[in-house]
DNA sequence: CAAAAAAACTTTAGGCTTGAAATAGTTTTC
DNA sequence: GAAAACTATTTCAAGCCTAAAGTTTTTTTG
């Protein structure tokens, strides 16, 4: 299995036309460019003008994908840092430690966080220098690293977590149980598709 | 409408158990930390352990949702270097000036691509430097910067453009053309829940 | 057991991203 | 028509992220 290193960054939505429900008027100014007026971010996400082989659904549908997961963290990192100075990939590392009480090996924190081990060592460099944790060499074996949430780490990570709960709870607002239920059966289904595909190698 | 800037990152990943499918065996060692044995990654995605309100559902919810946009745009990021030495905000910016026959403003770029335009401007010189677009003052405003694709950028992004559809369908494999059409819609309505959601500031 | 292989990290170079502050040009207002 | 407000973009500091190469320590192997 191989390793799925991410670094920042959008995804491709090119062959889309704007989406009617993003309000943007489209128009061509003086200079013959494309304008737009009004909102201060529009999606690419909408319809794929060709479709070789009908990969137009898969590719419609990915986008939207994309286009949702995009808003919705991007809204999440807005509400961390003005709220609680805190950047998501911190969040998300205390969030990792916090069910392990006994700390947890860098190693470790790495796979379940999906970003590479030399990330980590600047991020938990930064926790420890904040407070927020602790790094320890081990005993029984001294090239591991374990790290574990301070007191003052918990009670922070605590404070931001429930507002995190309520943040997701506002934003899916008008998906019903049943909704949610089929929308998570069926990302299921995706993310098995995926891993297989990437298995395949 | 206020703006929606993203860092990179990841995301919420605690108060949840491993997922069976992911492989891992997690047992205690000599230091009595938590450590696994296995796959590359890990996802740290699956029950939530205590639902306050039942925010559990929402939050299991976002959690797939990621990780399947996680899962996918990773790959579609290592597929673009390793095969075109490209990087996806790269193929990103070039597939929003595929359609733009004339080329079009630094601003509206950064709309599209939903990032803050501090960073096009990097993006735009880079791709200037390699000869994949142009950038031109507008004659009739000179605060404007006109971006098109070269010819040269135009036939390298067709060849990526093309890759990645088919990239997609393979990812998406297992996915039938139903059930795509379901996780469209509820994805649909998601983001007009989103949408709705940070409109209400 | 010594050499080789493996594992856990760290370092480095380079790209991406943001928010905030600065610059420059255009439009509005009085 | 000059001052004020607005708009488009750039610059900056700081953080995140990766792949690849390097370090130290442990395990495996001949």
């Amino acid at each position: 299995m191989k390793a799925l290193f991410k670094t920042a960054g959008q995804a491709y939505k090119a062959h889309h036309a704007l989406p009617p429900d993003a309000g943007t008027i489209a128009d061509v100014n003086h200079d013959n460019v494309v304008k737009t007026i009004s909102p201060d971010w529009v999606d690419g996400e909408t319809k794929v003008m060709e479709s070789p082989a009908d990969h137009g659904q898969d590719l419609r549908l990915w986008l939207r994908l994309l286009t949702c997961s995009t808003l919705i963290e991007g809204e999440i990192r807005r509400r961390l840092r003005e709220q609680f100075d805190c950047t998501l990939p911190r969040f998300d590392l205390m969030a990792q430690l916090e069910r392990a009480k006994a700390g947890m090996v860098l190693g470790e924190l790495s796979k379940r966080m999906m970003v590479s081990p030399g990330n980590i060592t600047a991020l938990v460099e930064r926790l420890v220098e904040s407070g927020h944790v602790t790094r320890t060499v081990s005993a029984a074996d001294r090239r591991v690293q374990i790290i574990a949430l301070t007191s003052f780490g918990r009670a922070e990570f605590e404070k931001m977590a429930t507002a995190h709960a309520d943040w997701i709870a506002e934003l899916f607002d008008v998906i019903t149980a049943r909704e949610g239920q089929i929308l998570f059966d069926r990302l299921g289904k995706l993310k098995r598709s995926v891993v297989t595909a990437l298995a395949r190698d």
